[in-house]
RNA sequence: GCAGGGGUAGCCAAGCGGCCAACGGCGCCAGGUUCAGGGCCUGGUCCCUUAGUGGGUUCGAGGGUUCAAAUCCCUUCCCCUGCACCA
């Protein structure tokens, strides 16, 4: 079959038919169903579409199962990228412009890239086409995008009402700050930066030494519960260092550091003198906190652009200061230099801290152990982190630490810090733990913002309201559904909008503030309704108004139009929400501001009913990026080279949606040859032209069951279990039918029945293909999926019978190396039947031998009840008598053929042989000869 | 550190109190197929035993609950993910 033509054919005929069309139809049960809309981002590659195939398949099964079905889709544009990728156009940045061309991009296009809006515009557009290569019958009406003035108007909308409830405040915050693009995001996966994703944040207690000379020398410090063993201060001789005043106070510390503290705090300023390291030198300081003096020394290690580019020693924890402080007693000639010769070798380490593994002095220990060269070694880096993570778990304050003594550093950190800082000893500042570019080139700082908007999630009583609808939601999967109200709890108040050039939706009330990404797709899944209108040209830009949304979204005021009843109509007949799926990463940031924002602002009947999270496709060792992706997996590639059946069969069956899985081309090409193998199947099946006999009641009883497990695990959207049930397993059964002669061809269409019709959620186009071919008129995705009938479980037993004394026969057969002439088949008699049923209706296997008396009179019955009493709880109730035999003698043809032996079938009961003994109700004895 | 998830036979991966020596796939072994193009089918793949429905030792490690544990509880080791102006 030539997928490719197929594929291409359904595509047209699907899109004509307008089955992905939505409409509100009275009394018609509704699914609304949507993804986490990607944003722009680049290309996407096959990981992506795994979970946008899973909302296809359920969409699609809800669709074949008397659901109507409203699967809109969107894109993101918010935020920068889109404004980079022009960037780097107009830059003419090669390495971009080759992975647009390798994705398919002409020359006009790219050229046009130039501008942000066909950047936006081109991406969502590619989007698009994946999502139809792949056949997803979603509501390409409703297309919305976040940077699109229908989209802004929703949200102003949304942000008025969150303001009005209360729900926005303004406070300080310190974030990462670009000079060039304003506020930036620094995360691993680099999209607003080129260097640092893995930086953090962090809070350094900013410690002032008095020279007594009218101006402090600054250290800044993770660890202020330490302040009880510093010795002396470090400072580079050969960095120029700045007197700024900060307040009414005069710092000495780096230039880089007054350049940081300016952009979080309003009251520095350059005074403009300089002051060499070298002169400092020899300086005696009050040490805050320890309240003593002691004396500023020469290093090499410390770092002008880190902290203050001073640094307070506390040699008995901190392997640098230790190190610095060994190397400095070493060099005699530095020391002569600066007559520092004497004070020097008079310092002591202090020890401060106790821990079980490193003693009260850490900082020479790991030293020591780690082998150490000098101050300049990498290794004490690693050193550092061993320490303070040891230190801080596991430490405790020394007898030396005044009111601290005893106390866990855990403890002591927090305290001393705050004790400093109100006697104005000390002071906060913030700083990268490493050094972080953005795009643009600049260094990227942190900056204090006095007056920025948050959204207020850490509102209790909002918080507890969504906690308590989360429970009643269906989360999938299930580990998630138990962590999501401690996701809710942990939820604190969000950034939700930013200063400078962003893409995105202005606050209302603000406008110098753009709204976030994440801000701006909470509710989103309301705007869809709007936008198919919108779309559609039945709603006009200047009619989204305050008061249209109030109207539709939540009944306030009263229809100035006709067509807001319509729309109204529309939310209320979709809205909830019955599933928004999306990958895990959504499963901090996006899920948790879902579901409050709909809480917080829509009434609880429309409160989303189901979220579904899946895992990623992952490459070898790591994730796919779709930056950095090459075309071999890119969708349409996979595509040509698999088939997009192949690909959806894959994803639904591979594995469970919520673990991650390798992309392996081998898989993949597995999953291929199952999609031909169901088109050979098809085709056989068209071939038979038999009627029913004995083996098409059992065929039929395996159709019900399987239809009963398949709609049982779709239900619970295991898709793997479900296709395993209607798909693998029933390729299996037909494999059993046929060679057991049968060829009914009434069977066969009720299995090609089943068999496309269950498996055109997930292989839609050869299915429907099938559908086509094999003389059926209409669309199999506008079809039911048939319901079963009471499965036949007799006629299921009775063919179990059949296989155990196949099996049975062979068994003996290989062990023996016996190629039999006669098989003779012992039913197990009557009395074994009652004694087994006495024996289950027991409840347990401990009274079993008990019913000895009653069947005592047969020989067998202590080795019976026996076996009865071991097998307990694998028995189950057995066929009649009649039914056994009636099973092994329709049987009785196909083991002689089988076998090429006689077979005789026979009631063990009146046979007088040994083996006949040993039959067992449902499982006859066998005598080989 | 805080929060969450996980460790299952050569590998991937189901199972989550009895029907489990443990689904399925890959790999490997044997056999079949008038079979040559990343084929298909049958059987085997912890050890032993055997005219089949039997025994022993397994599900990171160590304890415990139970008539019964891969599955529940405790302790311990190891791995992964998230930690917020990122979608």
């Amino acid at each position: 079959m030539d997928f490719q033509a197929v594929e291409e054919k359904w595509r047209k005929k699907w899109l004509e038919s307008g089955l992905w069309k939505s409409k509100a139809v009275e009394g018609k049960p509704k699914f609304f169903i949507h993804f986490a809309y990607p944003g722009v981002s680049g290309f996407l590659h096959v990981g992506h579409m795994r979970g946008y195939s899973y909302a296809d398949m359920i969409a699609r099964y809800k669709r074949m199962t008397g659901f109507n079905v409203f699967f809109p889709v969107g894109v993101h544009a918010s935020g920068n990228q889109a404004i980079g990728f022009a960037k780097k156009v107009n830059q003419g940045d090669e390495k971009w412009i080759n992975y647009l061309k390798a994705n398919g991009a002409s020359d006009e296009e790219i050229e046009k890239m130039k501008e942000v809006d066909f950047v936006v515009r081109y991406f969502m557009n590619k989007y698009k086409e994946y999502w139809e290569l792949f056949g997803f019958l979603a509501d390409w009406d409703s297309l919305a995008c976040t940077v699109f003035p229908d989209y802004n108007k929703f949200i102003q909308w949304q942000f008025r009402k969150l303001k009005d409830k209360g729900l926005l405040v303004k406070k300080p915050y310190v974030a990462p700050f670009c000079p060039n693009c304003g506020p930036v995001a620094i995360d691993p996966s680099e999209t607003d930066i080129s260097k640092g994703g893995n930086a953090e944040k962090q809070e350094f207690t900013v410690l002032k030494f008095d020279t007594g000379k009218g101006y402090y020398l600054v250290a800044a410090t993770l660890r202020p519960e330490t302040v009880f063993g510093q010795t002396n201060l470090w400072v580079r001789p050969d960095v120029e260092y700045v007197k700024a005043r900060v307040g009414n106070e005069v710092w000495v510390c780096s230039k880089e550091c007054v350049e940081k503290l300016k952009l979080q705090r309003e009251d520095v300023e350059d005074t403009g003198e300089r002051v060499k390291g070298e002169e400092l030198i020899g300086l005696k300081v009050i040490a805050p906190g320890a309240e003593r003096k002691i004396i500023v020394l020469p290093s090499e290690f410390v770092d002008p652009d880190f902290g203050t580019g001073i640094v307070t020693s506390v040699p008995s924890d901190a392997p640098y200061d230790y190190q610095a402080l060994m190397d400095l007693k070493k060099n005699k000639e530095l020391l002569d230099r600066y007559g520092l010769r004497e004070e020097v070798e008079a310092l002591e380490i202090i020890p401060i801290i106790r821990s079980k593994e490193w003693g009260e002095t850490p900082a020479k220990k790991i030293c020591e152990e780690m082998g150490i060269r000098d101050q300049n070694d990498p290794k004490l880096e690693e050193a550092t982190k061993v320490i303070y993570k040891a230190g801080f778990h596991t430490g405790v304050m020394n007898e030396n630490c005044g009111e601290y003594a005893g106390m866990k550093v855990e403890q002591a950190k927090e305290m001393v810090k705050q004790k400093l800082i109100q006697e104005g000893k000390a002071d906060v500042m913030y700083d990268l733990s490493e050094e972080v570019i953005c795009r643009c080139g600049a260094r990227v700082l942190l900056k204090k913002t006095p007056d920025q908007w948050f959204i207020k999630y850490s509102d209790k009583e909002w918080t507890e309201e969504s906690k308590k609808h989360a429970r009643i939601m269906n989360i999938l999967p299930e580990e998630y559904y138990k962590n999501m109200p401690g996701v809710l709890d942990w939820f604190q108040d969000r950034a939700c909008a930013r200063l400078g050039n962003w893409l995105g939706t202005k606050l209302p009330f603000d406008e110098r503030w753009t709204i976030e990404p994440i801000s701006d797709s909470t509710l989103y899944p309301a705007f869809y309704v709007v936008s198919r209108f919108v779309n559609t040209g039945k709603l006009q830009l200047d009619e989204l108004t305050d008061e249209f949304f109030d109207y539709v979204f939540l009944g306030k005021g009263s229809a100035e139009k006709p067509v807001w009843e319509e729309v109204k109509k529309e939310f209320e007949y979709w809205y909830p929400v019955d599933i928004n799926l999306g990958g895990k990463e959504h499963k901090t940031v996006h899920f948790p501001v879902y579901v409050m924002n709909h809480v917080a602002i829509l009434k609880p009947e429309h409160w989303p009913k189901g979220i579904f999270v899946n895992w990623f496709v992952t490459g070898k060792g790591g994730k796919i990026s779709k930056s950095k992706g090459g075309a071999s997996a890119s969708p349409q590639e996979a595509a040509a080279k698999y088939s997009v059946d192949a690909l959806r069969f894959y994803y639904a069956h591979v594995a469970s949606p919520f673990v991650d899985i390798e992309w392996r081309e081998g898989i993949v090409t597995d999953y291929k040859k199952h999609v031909e193998n169901l088109v050979s199947t098809v085709e056989k099946l068209s071939s038979f032209n038999g009627v029913d006999f004995g083996i098409d009641e059992w065929m039929n009883a395996r159709l019900d069951k399987h239809l009963r497990e398949y709609h049982e695990f779709m239900n619970e959207y295991d898709f793997r279990k479900a296709i395993n049930s209607v798909f693998f397993d029933l390729l299996k059964d037909l494999q059993y039918y046929e060679k057991r002669g049968g060829n009914s061809r009434k069977t066969a269409e009720r299995v090609i029945e089943v068999l496309l019709k269950t498996m055109a959620p997930f292989t839609p186009f050869v299915c429907e293909e099938l559908w086509q071919r094999t003389g059926h008129d209409g669309l199999i995705s506008a079809s039911e999926i048939p319901t079963p009938e009471a499965v036949n479980e007799e006629a299921l037993e009775r063919e179990e019978i059949v296989k155990r004394v196949e099996e049975g026969i062979n068994n003996i057969m290989k062990i023996t190396r016996v190629k039999p002439s006669k098989i003779t088949l012992f039913v197990a008699p009557e009395w074994k039947r009652k004694a087994l049923v006495k024996a289950l209706e027991l409840g347990s296997p401990k009274q079993v031998m008990s019913l000895m008396e009653e069947f005592k009179e047969h020989k067998a019955a202590a080795k019976f009840l026996q076996f009865v009493s071991k097998k307990y709880h694998e028995l189950r109730k057995p066929l009649s008598f009649d039914g056994e035999l009636k099973a092994l003698e329709e049987a009785k043809d196909y083991f002689e053929k089988t076998f090429n032996a006689e077979v005789v079938v026979m009631n063990a009961g009146e046979s007088g042989h040994e083996k006949a003994l040993n039959a067992v109700p449902g499982k006859p004895a066998i005598l080989l000869e």
